[in-house]
DNA sequence: CTGAAAGCGCTTACAG
DNA sequence: CTGAAAGCGCTTACAG
């Protein structure tokens, strides 16, 4: 009986109203994830398993990117929540509190990934240890005495403090000293790491002889300064970033980039959501993997 | 007397639930999009740009990669008109006709990007005049007689067919022959570039000074094969690559990229929406944009 | 076990 | 113009 329903469905092409189904059963099977930008391998990659993921679970994977604006997070936030999302997954937002807040008043649960904040679970790379890592690695590379840049991403954000301070561990370490002026958090657009590395020239670049480049929307800049400055090619520069691209990777192997293991960090968001255990602030760190 | 009720509705927090007003007005407000994969610079600025202009005509924009897999991508479609999405864009499908046959049967349009059906219309790029004009650029590019290798893409699909056309016409115009040798679509995938590559090496490769590289996940492949044999840099190789990648732009000035006017495509495809002429099967060909 | 009724939260058409 | 009722398409709780 049930089988001849089942197959008559078919037949005709019924399928359910999820509108509908989702009012009387008060659950919309509707997951949400906001993210800054697509376009880069990162957050793309995390959407990628953000979606495969949720369908495995049932859910029906919604996201939006967000362009770290924080009126634009809090309006897609607010979107999803008229959609009835279950859960909101905040990606590298500007603040990951203020959309717990708007979320909870509806009793929607929120869960953090990339930045992390104090009022929900956050699952984050290890930015510490992994700038400890890349750090070390490129004094190895480097001949002589070390002097290394630390350039781009935003100083008042979790993930660019920590890995200034594994920078700085590194360097203690090797007993090597710091001056303020070789760490320039000068945010995450490619412009502005380019600015501020022409600033540099005839003005002390000439003595770094290695960069921590902080994303590769950095490096971008960072390029396109030491393009525009004829000397694209400075072979005993020791360059790391902080990031992963496979086109960059083949292109240019004498870069270390760090990847991060966007696929432990996603697995372990849905353990979080599987098993019920997404309650009460704290941050989980996943390890990245130092390339080369 | 409304002002108050809305002042109410917002103290107390108020705010309609979508599913409900959905069903009733019988128009969810979505619109949905599913494309091949989102870590790749094309398809991440399409997917951007497709959430800024839904958002813009007051769509709650939805989207789903389905990795160029045809039972993925029905899936993902008729999940999407679960939720009673009223258009569908298929970009980059793998049988957008397919697609339009699921969708026409319970009356939602489908509208197509990048690869183009049979049964709606379809926004592309001007495949065969962006070919054209980079495979002058590159004969222009090499010294003496250029033999110029294509490499990448599926020999069935609409683009990498046009993009061949292209490839040939400019030979013809140039006076110079052809041999099928010359042209290798052997899929989309880095490994089969790479593979092609190789079986290349001792066996011809040597004879060609360009490469047109239908991808930059071709790009991939082929820069690992010419790495692994120790000849990344081959200066008098002329490199051109259908696709664009800001980093490689940077990183790799002396390759040519070929970027297609995503904006336009997705400008194109919405006034199409908003006029209501997105009836009818045709295909629009937006001009891409040759780099350096 | 079966089948009709109630109700999810809205919007609209309609009666007063 | 106002306010109560009907109904969008489902699922569930309940009567028979």
């Amino acid at each position: 009986m049930a089988n001849k329903v089942r197959r008559l469905a078919k037949e005709r092409g019924y399928a359910v109203n999820m509108q509908a189904s989702a009012l009387r059963k008060e659950r919309s099977g509707i997951i949400g994830m906001i993210l800054p930008i697509y376009d880069n391998r990162f957050f793309s990659s995390i959407t990628q398993n953000f979606e495969r993921l949720a369908r495995e679970m049932g859910y029906f994977p919604i996201t939006t990117c967000t362009h770290r604006d924080p009126a634009l997070e809090l309006q897609a936030v607010r979107t999803m929540l008229l959609y009835q999302a279950e859960y909101i997954i905040c990606t590298g937002s500007t603040d990951p509190d203020q959309l717990y807040d708007l979320c909870a008043k509806v009793g929607v649960p929120t869960l953090n990934i990339d930045l992390p904040g104090n009022k929900s679970v956050s699952v984050i790379s290890d930015n510490y240890s992994g700038a400890l890592q890349l750090t070390h690695k490129l004094i190895d590379d480097v001949q002589g005495t070390c002097r290394m840049l630390f350039i781009g991403g935003q100083p008042t954000d979790h993930n660019t403090k920590e890995r200034i301070r594994g920078f700085r561990q590194a360097h203690i370490e090797r007993g090597l000293p710091i001056d303020e002026s070789q760490i320039i958090p000068c945010g995450y657009e490619a412009p502005k790491a380019k600015e501020a590395i022409k600033a540099l020239f005839g003005n002390g670049f000439e003595s770094y002889n290695a960069m921590f480049i902080n994303s590769t929307i950095s490096l971008e800049g960072v390029t396109q300064a030491l393009s525009d400055a004829g000397n694209l090619h400075s072979p005993d520069m020791a360059v790391g970033c902080f990031d992963w691209d496979p086109l960059v990777a083949v292109l240019k192997p004498e870069i270390t980039m760090v990847k991060q293991d966007v696929e432990k960090m996603l697995s372990e968001l849905f353990a979080l959501i599987r098993s019920g255990t997404h309650q009460g602030a704290r941050i989980i760190q996943i390890p990245p993997i130092l390339g080369h």
